[in-house]
DNA sequence: TTCGCAATGTGACTTTTCGCACATTAGAAA
DNA sequence: TTTCTAATGTGCGAAAAGTCACATTGCGAA
């Protein structure tokens, strides 16, 4: 197999990719890294990877809309999308928000049918593209495959259930605490460090952003984060474990 | 087959001898109604038929709890059973009741993992249990019965999506409309009745029993529904359907 | 640099829902 | 039958969260 790592490993790269460079993965660390592809032999990793091909999204880019054709897998490389869900009110609710290295898209790789969320670029970036029809012949050849698959779906119904669990048990408090300390990743330096805005992470529980807003302001006293522009930084993750359990 | 839906209906209108030799499904029916069991051909359903053993409930009684192994799959032929799950501190949630010739717990059948809910049976009853080591040899010959399967998984799927979206898009309004409207069902008389004591429906969307009762009294001076001991019926499906629409 | 805009911070007021208290009702059990 | 119990019906004060209004901050574009 030929390269595929010209976005972090080309030598003299652009001025641009110096960001690009930090954060970006290759087409095959993304797949690897899937446990919908934990299973594949480094054969098979490397056929899907001669499918995937790259596609470059602009900041705002609506990347798939509600009722598109579910055309199959995407990745991120570089830059966020985030996945919503538009109200008739103009509201939005944010599923989730899709980093470097993260997979989304699944279902409708599996099942061919139409998207049900939106999928819109928080920042410009690069994105993998894997389309179902170049999968499925894929799953057909090796149907033991489809086992694996039926695990990870399995898996994905539990953790949804959870989320409904979640947001009937726990009040907005500690879904706030439970959602902060999930969007927490460590940075270069090793601190866990949270990339949403307010706005965001209310979107993501229902919370408006003042009420967010507030609800941290208490955090930030007790030293358990700290704010800063377009994020946080999580200072007391124990802290805000305890909180979210004890708090029902 | 004999089918006296009357005794479902009304479980104190009999003796429970004969309750019991009406069951309202067949172990048949049951599988051949289910969308996981759609594509496959009489003769399999027969032998899965075979393997089925069917046991007594008594109300109260706990199916499984949450952490138990994942036994296999399970079917309501007389009787009701919910899945719930408790909070730390004595509450409950209701995801689901489940009436004769539904079917819970596929989700076990398919990963053997352990289960995440406790089921419980509202009533006395019957049930069919088709145990995970009958299943999984038949699906190893059979595989092209895993794309059913991962179609099945991934509706489900996106109907766990939706129902997140419901909690964090409507208010208890809109959302126990919902629910009423998906608890209807028909009964001997054609007109559309709900089975469920309004703490159970509060249980379903967070809601306490007194609010859910004073919304359910507004919509009966509404002439949407009307209150019945142990449920409710539903006069102007359309109405609430209406609702539950604009009602963000 | 300045400007504009999005993100953050905060208080006052309103609405919704909870939790408690209590009354009523219908079916089950004795 | 009478009694018991679960389910239903209703009002009120407390708590939680939303909404509105406005000030502040900091980054990026021109």
């Amino acid at each position: 197999m030929d390269s595929d790592l010209e976005l972090v490993e080309r030598p003299g790269a652009a001025p641009v990719s110096a960001q690009r460079k930090a954060r970006a993965c290759s087409k095959r660390e993304l797949l690897e890294g899937h446990p919908l592809f934990a299973t594949l032999e480094a054969d098979d990793i490397d056929q899907l990877v001669a499918y995937a091909h790259i596609e470059h999204f602009s900041k705002g880019k609506l990347i798939f809309g509600a009722g598109d054709p579910g055309s199959g897998l995407l990745a991120v490389m570089y830059g966020a999308v985030k996945i919503s869900a538009p109200s008739a009110d103009g509201k939005e609710i944010i599923h989730n928000v899709i980093h470097p290295g993260e997979v989304f898209g699944e279902i409708a790789l599996l099942d061919g049918r139409m998207r049900t969320t939106n999928a819109i670029a928080l920042t410009e970036g690069d994105l993998l593209v894997l389309n179902r029809a170049d999968f499925i012949p894929f799953l057909k050849l090796r149907p033991e495959i489809g086992l694996t698959l039926l695990s990870v779906l399995c898996d994905r119904l539990r953790r949804a259930s959870d989320s409904v669990e979640d947001v009937l048990f726990l009040d907005f408090a500690g879904r706030l605490a439970k959602t902060v300390l999930r969007l927490a990743t460590p940075d270069q330096t090793g601190r866990r460090r949270v990339r949403a805005t307010q706005k965001e992470m209310g979107q993501m529980i229902g919370l408006s952003r003042e009420s967010t807003n507030k609800l941290l302001q208490t955090w930030v006293r007790n030293k358990w984060i700290s704010i800063e522009k377009g994020g946080l930084i999580v200072k007391n993750s124990q802290a805000l474990d305890r909180f979210a359990m004890e708090n029902l």
